[in-house]
DNA sequence: CAGTGGTCTAGACCACTCA
DNA sequence: GAGTGGTCTAGACCACTGG
């Protein structure tokens, strides 16, 4: 029953063969998979080179491992797939075509009445409000808050030259963040995107917080026309 | 210097102390972080140990390792979220609200005179209809392709009960799958959703392959009042 | 309470790669 | 050539849990 598959590890080797037989259907969802004292005769190894491959497949969500039960191949496959949310000017700049950055509007607020979520009363904010250009034409909007009492740096930057989203991206680590994406009709952003004010736009809201505190919050208007998210998945991510 | 976390693993406790001190800035994208050997002394355990946190860090991609060189923090953080993309039946009674599924179409097509992506000419496909419902108020439209010749049991499924979505999520396993997320104007689609036909609309496209065969295409419109996408990311997943 | 997975050890050999 | 990470072994103890 050993596969001979290509020369790698042994555990990945272990992996790769369990994981084609959930995606062909020979194990289904809810079977029981071999125990680790099956699979270590089957493969001739000891028990922690089954275990790294069977603990690789749990943490992939492909598998479900059970004290005295066993493991068991998980109900269903996971819903959820990876999606880029690009910066945008290294996403203009790799169709090739030239990034341009229109700072529109930049000053500093401090939320005194009320609290504007993710931000609570009383945080100081740097707001933007800019454009992008790809090739001299209008890609998308951008009104962005950043928190000024947790990146303070943000406000000797010169957002005219370089995109906040880019400076952040490089510069805070973020390690939360919610992304929203809904539609909308172009309204006031209609005349900033050259199109009509009754057009449909994408909209991209994210949040982002690191260690619970928030950083930025950013909303992003383009054009239904001219861009779409898109998301490839294939498989699950080896982590072993 | 060794931390004391919560009750838990060693490794995922040593994984949770290299992780902070990255994200906190304190260990910056380039720099090397201990060596196995020093980790070793410090938490007063086995390589082993050290190695599982360290390759766990490694696979989420926020170390890279080099040998003779040592684990380096990986240069910049993956600009990366998770989407769900979820059932959507699942999904409206997740909400508590009452779903209803109405067949509009059915019938089945084979494709003589152009292929039509991500199938190729000549395939059967097993064309739908639908629209979904919350509370008896239209949710979403889906118009979906399936490919009769992998999945022929779709052509017996009574597609009046079962959302295709759900059945297909439940029975064919997939290995990769293309997403896109557009927006455009309801169109004809307004009269399904009582909505204007100049009212703006969150599309979302998927194709989904099953090892390199197309399995099935669909194409869902929502109306952009009532539906928004919504992926947390939060860290990165453990896989220990 | 018996058997599973979860964790950990103290070694070992190897491949790679940088100095 | 020396030192790193990659992999693997043959044990061990423990927590949990299903029969």
């Amino acid at each position: 029953m050993v596969d001979f598959g290509q020369a790698t590890s042994l555990h990945s080797r272990i992996r790769s063969d369990v994981e084609r037989r959930i995606l062909s259907g020979e194990w289904k969802p809810g079977d029981r998979i071999p125990f680790e004292h099956e699979l270590m005769v089957e493969y001739s190894c000891s028990r922690m080179t089954v275990s790294k491959a069977l603990s690789s497949l749990a943490g992939a969500g492909l598998i479900q491992r059970r004290r005295r039960a066993g493991s068991f191949v998980a109900p269903q496959h996971v819903d959820m797939a990876a999606l880029a949310i690009p910066d945008i000017r290294a996403e203009i700049q790799k169709n090739g075509a030239i990034y341009t950055l229109e700072l529109i509007e930049r000053h500093v607020h401090e939320l005194t009445s009320s609290a504007e979520p993710p931000f609570e009363l009383g945080t100081r904010l740097l707001r933007l409000s800019c454009r992008h250009l790809a090739d001299n034409r209008p890609f998308a909007t951008e009104r962005r808050s950043i928190n000024l009492s947790e990146v303070p740096a943000a406000e000797d930057v010169d957002f005219g030259i370089v995109p906040p989203g880019s400076w952040l991206l490089s510069n805070v680590p973020w390690t939360e963040a919610e992304n929203r994406i809904g539609a909308r009709l172009a309204e006031a952003d209609g005349d900033l995107l050259n199109i009509g004010v009754d057009s449909a736009c994408l909209m991209l809201e994210r949040h982002t917080w690191r260690a619970g505190v928030p950083i930025t919050s950013v909303r992003q208007v383009f054009p239904a026309s001219g861009f779409s998210l898109v998301a490839r998945f294939a498989g699950m991510n080896p982590d072993g």
